[in-house]
RNA sequence: GCGCCCGUAGCUCAGCUGGAUAGAGCAUCGGUUUUCUAAACCGAGGGUCGCAUGUUCGAAUCAUGCCGGGCGCACCA
């Protein structure tokens, strides 16, 4: 329940049944900056009196006394300078609202949507690399988030196993192949993928002992590019697995292409007039030597927003990357989702207007389509830039990274940071077993809890709920209002898309968890086992129980474990 | 030159889509342990929210223009 929005809506009401008139949506009830001042701030007072052509402390004190008279929770109502109004709830409410508290699962909107997410869509040449696992754990959390919440998610991968890309992924192949079975050198020098990996995917072929006639090239290079994709697929999904994450489906470009996808799309945009045959203008301070003037079959994005055009065909006649991309766009607007979301690295942000462009002209504006940009991962070991070396092929891998420091780190700090903001990412921080590294100090707090309970009896069931108004000291009327903040943390940030901010609650939660732990020491009456009354202990203990499943839950969305102990 | 992102404490970043005296962590300084997990807690100092206009009751937040940093910029994917 999240109280904040419940007595939005019922404020609301009173006010329409007092012939209140103002924009509803601009009204607020939130938590208000200083405690003291209490634990909700309305602002309708400000709000009104430019309606109302009154001063807003005028119109307060009316609103103040209709709460008054309509609410019986509040302890204080009380008329502040700008013209807000502070509320105090009584202690009974919070224990009636500990009471009651869930893990607010599904709980939380009333519209449940039918959600596609697709991220990753790596390049199935090669294994994940770190610069990968950004965008890969935002999707999946923000996947484990929405459906949190209640809706229903579709994780989706698209596999851009078609064209240029795949052909030199095959010759790459080849090459090694030749050096295994022939002893010929690896080419240095034709572009070809100079990854160690292709080693294993070449001797995984050999192995499985298929192919014929190695001699001749052209004779066995689809079956190569096939196979080779194939093993790169699987270390791709084992990479994905070792991140924690599962998608729900996997799209094949070539698939579509082979359906004839790619032409059906073109003719449709083609009947919604935006498609003609033009020529670009050369891109200003880009020295590109070869840039000559084309004739090509263009899409007419800039009526959709996009910077200039873009071009579907290239000069050899094949299909562009983009006009493939346009057609499996197609064919998700084509399965109908409620909402579109696609998650992409910083470095194809340029993609993304005209992704949005052709989404608009598909759907006619009626898709609801965003693009999530994740910013660059920047690697550190002990506060020192750690270097990639620059030799092509030798990247560190989300494996070794995962291996490295574990996938709870991993996870958790990739989602530490807004998606908009550059992350540093320090090998040596996210391993240390002390407050400084935020994973080990918020499960640090689930393996405390876990040890208290494992040392009392407690069953909810049997537990009298009037117990808990012994929940009486500031301390503990103060965790429970922590606890009333989850709700609306999941709320804004699935609103938003913005899953950064569960591990800042977590964060907080669990230090308010640790503080109240630590009273104990200094003064026995706070100790939470070790205390006469019996029946505070089992209060207490039903206390931190809501805690931990609080802690279960936003751990569980991010993917992160709840451990025990540590 | 154009587009996207960022600019908040010495450092790394939050800031609930416009609210009250701008918050955390690290770092610095000082305190707490015969322990229900000190792998923790408590306290102190530290700010022209990059700069400038504008919008209004009210701006770190919105708009415009600068300055600085990152990413990208015809037929690759």
């Amino acid at each position: 329940m999240n109280i904040f929005k419940l007595y939005k809506n019922k404020f609301s009401e009173i006010l329409l049944s007092n012939n209140y008139q103002c924009n509803f949506s601009k009204l607020t009830v939130e938590p208000p900056r200083d405690p003291a001042f209490g634990d909700l701030a309305y602002n309708a007072p400000l709000i009104l009196s430019s309606n109302l052509k009154k001063k807003p402390l005028e119109i307060g004190s009316d609103i103040s006394l209709l709460i008054k008279n309509n609410f019986s929770e509040f302890e204080s109502v009380e008329l502040v300078k700008p013209g807000f109004i502070n509320l105090k709830l009584k202690k009974d409410f919070w224990f009636n609202f500990l009471s009651a508290f869930g893990d607010n699962k599904d709980m939380l909107i009333l519209e449940k949507k039918n959600i596609n997410i697709e991220y990753v869509s790596a390049n199935p040449t090669g294994p994940l690399h770190v610069g990968h696992c950004r965008g890969a754990i935002y999707g999946d959390v923000l996947a484990n988030l929405l459906n949190f919440v209640g809706n229903k998610v579709t994780k989706e991968y698209y596999i851009n196993d078609y064209g240029n890309q795949i052909h030199m992924f095959a010759k790459s192949v080849y090459a090694r192949l030749l050096e295994i079975n022939e002893k010929v050198p690896f080419p240095s020098d034709q572009g070809l993928y100079p990854g160690d990996y292709l080693k294993d995917i070449a001797k995984n072929l050999i192995n499985k002992n298929v192919i014929q006639n190695l001699s001749n090239y052209d004779a066995i290079k689809d079956q190569i590019g096939t196979m080779a994709m194939n093993e790169a697929m699987l270390m791709i999904k084992n990479d994905l697995f070792s991140l924690g994450i599962k998608h729900d489906v996997f799209v094949s470009e070539k698939e579509l292409v082979s359906r004839n996808l790619v032409e059906k799309t073109i003719e449709i945009l083609r009947e919604k007039n935006c498609i003609y045959e033009g020529i670009l203008a050369k891109p200003k301070g880009n020295e590109n030597e070869d840039w000559e003037p084309r004739s090509q079959l263009l899409f007419k994005s800039t009526d959709f927003g996009d910077d200039i055009d873009r071009a579907l065909k290239k000069s050899d006649g094949t299909w562009t990357y983009f006009a493939n991309d346009v057609a499996y766009h197609a064919y998700k607007l084509e399965r109908k989702f409620d909402k579109y979301i696609n998650v992409l690295g910083a470095d194809h942000a340029g993609y993304l207007k005209r992704l949005k462009a052709c989404m608009d002209a598909l759907s006619n504006f009626t898709s609801d389509f965003e693009c999530k940009v994740c910013q660059l991962v920047k690697l550190y070991k002990s506060g020192e830039p750690y270097k990639m070396s620059k030799r092509a092929g030798d990247f560190i891998t989300a494996k070794e990274l995962v291996e490295a420091v574990g996938v709870d780190a991993v996870r958790f700090m990739m989602i530490y940071r807004s998606n908009d903001s550059q992350l540093d990412f320090d090998f040596d921080l996210v391993t240390d077993k002390t407050k400084d590294n935020p994973v080990f100090y918020v499960q640090y707090a689930s393996a405390r809890i876990h040890s208290i309970l494992g040392k009392v009896k407690f069953n909810e069931k049997d537990f009298d709920k009037k117990n808990l108004n012994l929940l009486n000291t500031d301390v503990e009327i103060d965790l429970i209002k922590k606890l009333s903040l989850w709700s609306k943390c999941l709320e804004v940030s699935s609103k938003n898309l913005e899953p950064h901010r569960i591990p800042y609650y977590l964060y907080d939660l669990a230090s308010s968890f640790h503080s109240f732990w630590n009273l104990g020491k200094e003064n026995s009456d706070y100790k939470i086992i070790e205390n006469k009354d019996s029946n505070l202990v089992q209060a207490r203990i039903f206390l931190l129980n809501k805690i931990l499943l609080t802690l279960k839950s936003g751990l569980g969305i991010l993917g992160v474990t709840a451990p025990k102990s540590m």
